[in-house]
DNA sequence: TTCCGGGTCA
DNA sequence: TGACCCGGAA
């Protein structure tokens, strides 16, 4: 971004606040809130992978994905993905032994299981095609509201209404200036009102990039939404310990629970306590005593 | 050491 | 309503 547009861009925020100011969430402060942030996207955009498509399939991978990974940890990962699971169909006949490894670096392992049932659902009940309704979507394992909608603003190009993490800090810069504890419901509105039905697709691909680079520049407002809640501590937490069970799992075929307890350094209940969970939840297999990954 | 993302389940 | 999932970047 040259210096000209740097103070383009200036100069429209200050309009933009000012219009706030003074009549909220009028049809000019409307108007200048979709030209600067498309102002911004024309300057400054993202070329990302799975902007590069809209096949439905490929931006399902894409927002399971980037639900939990920042965009850069995601960008290679996205294409080894597709690379090994080319299709719907592919991945419906996939198992966790084959998925896992693929996952390994994306974090929360969940959702690669949930993919791959959404993908069984999709290549039964919608003749291996992602169907283009919200609603629907969101009945899948591993999608909400959110998800959902982002779905059918990229691969089908709707007018839909969601929240997400950089759309939230944007209307709370803009439109909650100095408020505490804001809800989404009441964000809601301002997204729908602003929403550019020229192209929705090109829309929220503008709101990513501008919200992204929103939170380089100033203390982010999302810590002002009601919402917004710090985390437990990674380090010791279960969490981590199933991440290397798995990791573990991964380079050797199978493993006793005192095994694992001593290769982990933990006691061997609490190693049997969360290998008995993965095993719930469809990760592991359990077997005379030993653990592996589920086929 | 601290940070965080959307979905799920109790 | 809030605790819990993961892992790498800052």
């Amino acid at each position: 971004m040259n210096g000209t547009l740097d103070q383009d861009q200036a100069l429209a925020e200050r309009e933009l606040l000012l219009s706030i100011e003074r009549d909220g969430l009028s049809p000019e402060s409307i108007s200048l809130f979709q030209d600067l942030i498309l102002l911004f996207y024309r300057s400054s955009g993202r070329d990302l992978p799975w902007r590069r498509t809209t096949d439905p399939y490929h931006i399902l991978v894409s927002e399971i994905m980037l639900q939990q990974t920042q965009v850069d940890r995601v960008i290679p990962k996205y294409d080894e993905f597709l690379g090994a699971f080319p299709t719907i169909d592919a991945l419906a006949d996939a198992g966790p032994s084959q998925i896992l490894p693929v996952w390994k670096g994306l974090g929360y392992n969940r959702r690669a299981l949930s993919l791959q049932k959404t993908a069984m659902t999709i290549r039964d009940e919608y003749s291996s095609n992602v169907p283009a309704d919200p609603g629907i979507l969101a009945t899948f394992p591993g999608i909400g509201d959110a998800t959902a909608a982002a779905i059918c603003a990229y691969a089908f190009n709707m007018p839909v209404v969601y929240v997400e993490t950089n759309i939230r800090r944007i209307i709370l810069h803009y439109f909650f200036r100095h408020m505490d504890g804001v809800k989404d419901v009441d964000i809601i509105p301002y997204i729908s009102a602003t929403l550019y039905t020229g192209s929705p697709r090109d829309w929220y691909n503008a709101l990513m990039d501008y919200g992204s680079h929103l939170k380089l520049r100033l203390a982010d407002p999302n810590r002002r939404s009601a919402h917004y809640s710090r985390q437990s501590r990674f380090a010791g937490s279960d969490r981590e310990m199933r991440g290397k069970i798995l990791s573990h799992l991964m380079n050797q075929e199978e493993i006793t629970a005192d095994a694992m307890a001593s290769f982990i350094g933990s006691d061997r209940r609490r190693v049997q306590k969360i290998c008995a969970d993965l095993c719930r939840e469809g990760f592991l297999r359990e077997e005379g005593g030993s653990y592996s990954i589920e086929k």
